[in-house]
DNA sequence: TGGCATTACCTAGACGATCTAGGTAATGGC
DNA sequence: GCCATTACCTAGATCGTCTAGGTAATGCCA
């Protein structure tokens, strides 16, 4: 009974396009690399499937807030690399601000007395 | 160029409930005394809207974690008083940890150096 | 008496985002 | 030759929040 059919990761739902700012922040990246970095500096806790890497990616560079450009991977592969704007990375900046608050409210609602 | 038109409070998606049950399990209360409980206690950092709000009664009640009893409220108004139940507070005890780790991965990411 | 804010609940449809589950293609180890 | 890995792409299902409407009762105030 305990187990309900519900999606995985919740949560993540508008936190993910934060992340990937975040990660783009530290150096241009290309797509798989950022959901293995996040994933990696998690310890798997955040787990990106491609189903929602990839349109976030679409949603970010539609939005202005990454540009894109094919190139090739630390391993030599064909990769499409992505690079924060400066309107990314004023968007990363707010997004930041509204996750503090966010999870700051919801701590306090959670872990009170 | 700034405000794209996004949904207000996308991160609450997998959080309300979590929110919700933690509320009631202070004791039972109505729909709208939650949503006026959550909104107080985070200084209005968290709005919890009624499209939003009786979804998710009505969702934590077919999943059992909640059970709805008309009554009074404590101006003596009609309203529907809501109990966790057992199987709400086991499920209450697994989202806080749920959230514990989401919220920790999130950080781990954006608020690194 | 009338008007209005507040309390309290309800709901249809729009919208947005993640996930499932498939697919392509190239590389390199065994 | 086979298979895991890297790397990208996408349609459709699914789920949850929000918008924007609605009902109804109470109590204040002019």
């Amino acid at each position: 009974m305990a187990g309900s059919p519900k999606s995985p990761n919740a949560l993540l739902h508008g936190a993910l396009d934060a992340l990937i700012l975040k990660v783009l922040s530290r150096g241009p990246s290309h797509g798989y690399a950022v959901a293995r970095f996040i994933e990696e500096a998690t310890g798997d806790a955040l787990l990106v499937e491609e189903g929602s890497l990839y349109p976030a990616l679409y949603r970010l560079e539609r939005r202005g807030w990454v540009e894109a450009e094919w190139g090739t991977s630390e391993l030599g592969r064909r990769a499409k690399l992505y690079r924060l704007t400066a309107a990314g990375r004023t968007q990363l900046d707010q997004e930041v601000a509204t996750w503090r608050q966010f999870s700051t409210g919801v701590s306090k609602v959670l872990f009170a007395s």
